[in-house]
DNA sequence: TCATTAAATTTCT
DNA sequence: AGAAATTTAATGA
C-alpha cells in the first residue's frame, strides 16, 4: 500500500465484497488492472472482443444479451458493483456471442488473463468468492429457463421484479427503488415485448406489487412474493 | 395469452 | 425541436 492509497480506483476496489477477505489483492489489482468508465448504451464488450480478460465492475450496471440476426435481444445476465464478467464464462465450455452494455454510469477494472491466474495464486480465497458468484449466476439462469418453459409472462416478470429487488434494489420503507431499466430492457430479460411488459407492469401496479415511472420502479417485495405464491398453486 | 403493428402521448436533452 | 420512453388499442395466431 502506500501513494495510491488515496485514489478513487483504489477506494472503489476496497468496496468490493469480493475482496473483503483479501485486501492484499486490492493493491495487486490496483497495480495490474486499468479502470475505464463508460456511459448508458456505450457497449463494453462483444463477441469479436473475446478473451479481452476478466471485468470487475466497481461501479453501475452492466447488461449481458445475444443479440440474433433479426435485432432480437435476449438478455443472459444484468450486473452489479462488485460482480465480474468476461473470461470467466470461457474457462469451461465455449459459451455463445455475447455483448455487454452499460445501463448507466458505469466503472470496471479488467485483468488479463495471466494476471487474472497470479491473483488467484496469491490469493486463493479469492477464487473461493468467484466460485460463489458464478454459482449463483448459474441458479438464477436455471430459475429463469424454467420459468421461460413453464410460466406466463406475468409470473415470469414477477421473478424478475423479486431478483432484481434483491439484488440491486434500494429499500426504503418496503419499496426497493430500481431507476436504471427500461421496459424494453426489461422485455429482454424476460422474453417478451416492450407492450406487453408496459401492459403487465400496470397491471402489477394496480395490484399494488409495483409504482412506476419513466426508468424508474418501487418494487413492493412483500406483494411480489405473495403473488409470485398464489400464482404457484393456481393450474393454468 | 401474447406478439405484432400502428399511433398517440409523455418526458428527457 | 427532436429523441427516447411509455401507453393504449386493434388484430390475429
Amino acid at each position: 500500500m502506500g501513494a495510491r492509497e488515496g485514489t478513487e480506483k483504489f477506494r472503489l476496489l476496497s468496496a468490493m465484497e469480493i475482496f473483503a477477505e483479501a485486501p492484499e489483492a486490492v493493491a495487486t489489482m490496483d497495480r495490474l488492472a486499468p479502470m475505464v468508465t463508460a456511459q448508458r448504451g456505450d457497449r463494453l464488450s462483444d463477441p469479436s472482443r473475446r478473451g479481452g480478460g476478466l471485468h470487475f465492475i466497481k461501479r453501475g450496471h452492466v447488461r449481458l444479451y445475444a443479440l440474433d440476426p433479426t435485432g432480437h435481444e435476449a438478455t443472459v445476465a444484468v450486473l452489479g458493483m462488485g460482480h465480474v464478467f468476461g473470461e470467466v464464462g470461457s474457462l469451461a465450455a465455449s459459451p455463445p456471442d455475447l455483448y455487454a452494455d452499460a445501463m448507466d454510469e458505469v466503472a470496471l477494472c479488467t485483468l488479463r488473463r495471466g494476471d487474472l491466474e497470479e491473483l488467484l495464486r496469491q490469493e486463493p480465497r479469492l477464487g473461493l468468492r468467484l466460485l460463489e458468484a458464478l454459482s449463483g449466476r448459474i441458479r438464477d439462469l436455471e430459475e429463469q429457463l424454467v420459468a421461460l418453459a413453464l410460466q406466463d409472462v406475468r409470473h415470469r416478470l414477477l421473478l424478475l421484479l423479486a431478483r432484481l429487488a434483491a439484488a440491486f434494489g434500494d429499500p426504503a420503507g418496503g419499496w426497493a427503488s430500481i431507476d436504471f431499466i427500461t421496459h424494453q430492457e426489461i422485455a429482454t430479460m424476460i422474453g417478451s415485448t416492450r407492450e406487453t411488459v408496459t401492459a403487465t407492469l400496470s397491471g402489477l401496479a394496480r395490484s399494488g406489487a409495483v409504482r412506476t415511472g419513466r426508468r424508474q420502479m418501487w418494487v413492493n417485495t412483500a406483494v411480489v412474493a405473495r403473488l409470485l405464491n398464489a400464482a404457484g398453486r393456481e393450474p393454468r
